[in-house]
DNA sequence: TTCCCCACATAACAAAGGCTAAGTTGTCCG
DNA sequence: CGGACAACTTAGCCTTTGTTATGTGGGGAA
């Protein structure tokens, strides 16, 4: 297994720039965490606006960015184990929306005077953690590109095809499915939709052989046809072998080539 | 004025940060620049997936975010003038989206070697460059936001309130309206609707007399109105007296208050 | 076991928005 | 001054999606 020996942080970039990482840097992240937390159920974590001087590494179960407004609950994004939940909070140090649990959630928690000392000295390390938040940009675009371009059944099938993915490329999730706390209603607040379209549309995906929802247990059954209803092209989550490759925070990468543009 | 003495970079950060910088910083940042180019008309400035090692500052006009898909454009985030468009290229070397450049606009190349040197010694300027990468993500859970929740007019007015605030952020637009290279089809690209959907939302916005939109000429007739049909709440822009307020980005700030959790 | 509750499921109607197909207007260019 | 072109405008029809209402089913608590 890859998880090696760090049994909090041992996800943290996994299938991404894990590899990127000395040993001694993957020890210093694992010395980041001050203490872990178990909680269960839906619970706020961290409420937007709150001031905040700690940062949250996801160690098991599923995290939620919401927004509320107007009375209504927006989920603008989420986090899978290994995913280093609020590094944003260490650079803007007032979040823009909450952090939410659901399920059964394991969290670290890293006070930001220890990221700072570490951020002085670890100019790679500073870079990886800078990366690590951009690619939350990225999928924030991909999502802003398919609210636009795809209707309510290709939106539902792109998140259950992401969710898939990204949970396993941190070893989470198997070749035919996963489990996950979201409900319909969760689902919805998503993909934008109202719950009884996202119960049509789930419907018409199971009645299609493409995919099956059933009380949070997710059932691949054609992943080619999933793929191709969702528009699923996995590069965004700068995976190895995507766009990552030959990247400049690879260990000892030198920075050498010519200025270029496209076009 | 408050675009001081540095003509290229005078306005990053301007409204958000950049009181927090200190006069040598801002003397630093002007330096990066190694060359500016002038450029017109609608044209691709750098594809997704090329090799990057420089970044982009825009000067004047305005810069798009578009990603392509089965032949159709999206276009998930644009920029303003003092935007530092592409600093993710630094972290992530390769971009997972287009830049393209609209109108009449002015860009600085900034090298990543130059980048590189000042990052390693000037890590409060670290800070604030990872910080105004953020600010971009948080626009984009904004985005995200509006189009689980508004219905196209809104998202349309929602699209036109923060151009307006972001433009007289850096000083430009006036008190009734702006001005923007964008045409009817780019607002479509942005809020995610057919053209002639978003001519039918104008007639509305018009009719109802709260914006006007001709020939990229926006006339915001009741900013009250505007604000209430977009549902615009500028705190996501991070800017002066909003979620920054006491940052800890401020010069010299200390960071010594206790953890604690919301909920 | 039985009840209760919450998540899930379906139907019928209304509203929003996409698509096609014409116009119309303004601007630039010869 | 007239033609060409791009941006804008409107109408009509049809699909997608929201809303309201109501029914079903399974798991946990008493």
């Amino acid at each position: 297994m890859s998880i090696d020996n760090h049994p909090m942080t041992g996800r943290f970039l996994q299938g991404r720039l894990r590899h990127a990482m000395a040993d001694r840097e993957k020890d210093l992240i694992e010395g980041l965490i001050l203490k872990t937390e178990e909680l269960r159920g839906e619970q706020l974590l961290l409420k937007r606006g709150d001031f905040c001087d700690y940062s949250t590494m996801l160690i098991e179960g599923l995290m939620l960015r919401t927004i509320h407004e107007d009375g209504r609950r927006s989920i603008v994004g989420y986090q899978v184990p290994g995913d280093f939940v609020d590094l944003h909070a260490f650079a803007l140090k007032r979040l823009d929306h909450d952090l939410m649990v659901i399920g059964n959630v394991t969290v670290g928690y890293v006070p930001h005077e220890r990221l700072n000392e570490i951020m002085k000295t670890e100019s790679h390390l500073a870079r990886i953690f800078w990366f690590s938040t951009l690619l939350d940009a990225a999928i924030h675009r991909e999502w802003i590109m398919k609210s636009q371009q795809l209707r309510s059944m290709g939106r539902l099938a792109h998140l259950l095809a992401e969710l898939w993915y990204r949970l396993r490329m941190v070893e989470l999730g198997s070749s035919n499915g996963f489990q996950t706390p979201l409900n319909q209603i969760h689902l919805g607040e998503i993909c934008g939709m109202s719950t009884v379209h996202v119960n049509r549309c789930l419907r018409d995906l199971r009645e299609a052989g493409i995919v099956e929802f059933r009380r949070g247990r997710i059932t691949v059954l054609d992943a080619e046809k999933l793929k191709e209803t969702a528009r699923f092209e996995p590069s965004y989550l700068y995976g190895e072998g995507g766009l990552s490759v030959g990247h400049a925070l690879d260990k000892g990468a030198g920075e050498t080539l010519p200025v270029r543009r496209a076009g």
